[in-house]
DNA sequence: TAGATTGTTAATCGATTAACAATC
DNA sequence: TAGATTGTTAATCGATTAACAATC
């Protein structure tokens, strides 16, 4: 295992994936699995696999390959997907609601605890369990449940503010569903999900493969 | 502008950035926009837009920049955001839901025109103002509304089988937002969200970076 | 005109792939 | 043992960045 300080972005990336497919092939009763497997599994080359894992804290056995166990458990530890994080959703419209109850989420150790909206027409709805708090409790909310990571999913134009107030509220990770970046201060990491861009990405490259 | 057959995937997911951008720009009221002020709204050097916008119809003048009218509407024209395309969503679960009615869609040129599912307990409720239909008349419904694109918001287990009916039905475009990835033959393209991962990918980011 | 900014070629950077000695 | 598969170094590929002549 190298020891380097980061993680390529793209390695990165590509760890949730091994993670899941790892979990997959242990249930399914297999004990190991080589670089070969593992790439056809992922669409990825052989070289890649061996590389991407030389960044994980595990060891192949030549002729055997990867125990599964050991690859699942090490990748569970650097994505800490052992521990759960406390995460809030910012908007409680279509989306909003439906990530805030997406099973998905929980099983993956991202238990929604809050859902807040900043219209006070919303504010006290429920959702599944949950109900609409407001934005002002944010902060105290993120506090006191250590809350790490966001979900911003309000219409474009609220995007930044959204993003501003979980900065503020001490948010360190944030996933945008919105259709426009945000932009956060150095230390806070973005992921956009960006749904919209993604279809207008496939229609363009349908137009230009022919 | 190159006449190069293939856009590079990088180009064609900042495409729909340009083109949100350029259309914020031309409603502010500016007309020209140099590729510094574009960089900079985006985060990208001057460089990269340069060559990015090497792959679009347009040219710059020296001096003033882009015209952000030509700007808009070559990329319109690229991504084929002037067109309007029936979009159909497999899973009417919360996420399924959620999406069908999502306004940001429509306004993107991609109305839901259907929601399918694969429980007949779920089969003829009403979401929004669409009722879910039985997975039978997914071919039938994409035929007769020349459907091209689908989204895919059912559990891990069902994605493949999803993707496999669509692939089936016609459609060539998927968004796919289960957390597994699908197969699918050469021709389709397919875009993951997979938002579980994205969020395993921030906490793995935080705890790798300090 | 002078200077800013394009378009494009060349250089750099980083990620992927290939190759192969080490080894189980 | 012989052969498969790792870990790692080197080569390739592709994307980003730099540089600069052309030009408005």
């Amino acid at each position: 295992m190298k020891v380097e300080k980061r993680l390529p972005r793209p390695v990165l990336r590509r760890l949730p994936r091994y993670m899941i497919l790892a979990r997959e092939l242990r249930v399914g009763g297999d004990s190991w699995a080589s670089s070969n497997t593992l790439a056809h599994a992922l669409g990825l080359t052989t070289s890649t696999v061996r590389q991407d894992l030389s960044h994980v804290d595990i060891q192949g056995i030549p002729k055997r390959g990867y125990n599964v166990a050991s690859l699942e458990s090490s990748l569970r530890t650097i994505l800490r997907a052992d521990e759960s994080h406390a995460t809030v959703v910012i908007g409680a419209g279509n989306m909003g609601s439906a990530l805030s109850q997406h099973a998905g989420f929980a099983e993956s150790g991202f238990p929604v605890c809050a859902v807040f909206d900043r219209d006070s027409e919303v504010v006290g709805a429920s959702i599944g369990r949950l109900k609409v708090k407001p934005m002002k409790d944010l902060k105290r909310v993120c506090r006191s449940r250590d809350v790490q990571v966001g979900i911003i999913a309000v219409p474009a134009e609220s995007a930044q503010g959204a993003a501003d107030k979980l900065v503020a509220a001490g948010v360190s990770g944030i996933l945008n569903l919105a259709s426009v970046q945000v932009r956060v201060p150095e230390g806070v990491y973005v992921s956009d999900a960006r749904l919209e861009a993604r279809l207008q990405e496939i229609v363009g490259a349908l137009q230009n493969q022919e």
